[in-house]
DNA sequence: CTCCAGGGTAGTC
DNA sequence: GACTACCATGGA
């Protein structure tokens, strides 16, 4: 391998490659990366250019190198850039851990977890097709339902003998067919919401530019609930993972709930007053908290 | 067979 | 604005 087909970014403080490529992987079936070896490795499209990209820690750097596609400057910057926000490397999460020390039930976390990174999904297409996938059904059939979409009509890059895929372009996925995706056992209303959202980014009627240029986070949420299939548990887990917006709380979510049960802050999932007393002295972290408690829903 | 899973829509009051 | 029926499909 070539030496201009590595970058290297420093390591920041409060942070764990290992405790982020663990939750990468849990003990779901994500298609969208392969771990191995303490090393990730994605594919993944900058426009016109695939490229598949492996990193791994290295000394205080996070190594990251090009094994397919010729990048040059420009983009070997915006693939820097990409790790940068899937890992969420330039926030200072200090604060974060300082508000996890005040709460005798979650102190434990700061130590546990230590360096977990709420892990992005820039694409915004992507992350609202993968939200509408996870409506109401386990992750583990959404992750299948993921894989069966992904595998169908995304692109893939063949290297060393295995396959990596690039999550479909709403151009495809608008002239999906909705028989077909019924056979890949998606409900009726999850292929038309899926087709439906492909039409809408493939006609520019949404985009992340377009919700990054609305005024605030109530602006964004209207107006990404005023799309077929969109509600505010999936317009907040989108904002929450696309746009890194710390009110993205996926309220509602049973996840969510159930880790706050087991963490003892409700006895039964109506309780949503003690919930926002909670999210309120997390101000500002909330979707950190929510993630974290995501985070302890998995075995350690 | 029943209940649950990282919800949403449409209708009613 | 809050509450309710209904949708939909695999997994435990």
């Amino acid at each position: 391998m070539q030496e201009n087909h590595l970058m290297l970014i420093p390591r920041p403080a409060l942070f764990s490659f290992q405790e982020c490529i663990w939750f990468l992987n849990r003990n779901y079936d994500d298609c969208l990366h392969t771990i191995r070896d303490a090393t990730v490795t994605k594919a993944v499209a900058f426009g016109s250019n695939d490229l598949l990209f492996k990193v791994r820690e290295e000394g205080a750097f996070l190594r990251i190198e090009v094994l397919s596609g010729a990048p040059d400057t420009a983009l070997k910057n915006q693939l820097v850039d990409y790790v940068t926000f899937w890992f969420d490397l330039e926030r200072d999460i200090t604060p974060f851990y300082q508000l996890l020390e005040t709460d005798p039930k979650l102190a434990y976390m700061a130590t546990d977890y230590k360096g977990l990174r709420l892990m992005g999904i820039e694409d915004l297409f992507e992350v609202l097709c993968w939200s509408i996938i996870g409506q109401q059904i386990n992750l583990t059939f959404a992750y299948k339902l993921k894989r069966r979409l992904v595998e169908r009509y995304g692109r893939k890059i063949e290297y060393a003998g295995e396959v990596h895929f690039i999550f479909p372009d709403p151009e495809v996925l608008a002239g999906a067919d909705l028989a077909e995706l019924r056979v890949m056992q998606f409900s009726l209303k999850k292929a038309e919401y899926i087709i439906g959202m492909a039409n809408v980014f493939k006609t520019g009627m949404l985009s992340r530019e377009m919700i990054v240029n609305e005024p605030d986070f109530e602006a964004r949420q209207k107006k990404l609930t005023s799309f077929k299939g969109i509600g505010v548990w999936t317009a907040n887990y989108a904002l929450m993972k696309s746009l890194r917006d710390s009110a993205g709380i996926p309220h509602g979510d049973v996840g969510l709930l159930k880790a706050l049960q087991h963490h003892n802050f409700i006895a039964d999932r109506k309780e949503s007053t003690k919930i926002n007393v909670l999210l309120s002295r997390f101000k500002g972290w909330e979707s950190y908290l929510v993630f974290y408690l995501w985070r302890s829903l998995a075995p350690k």
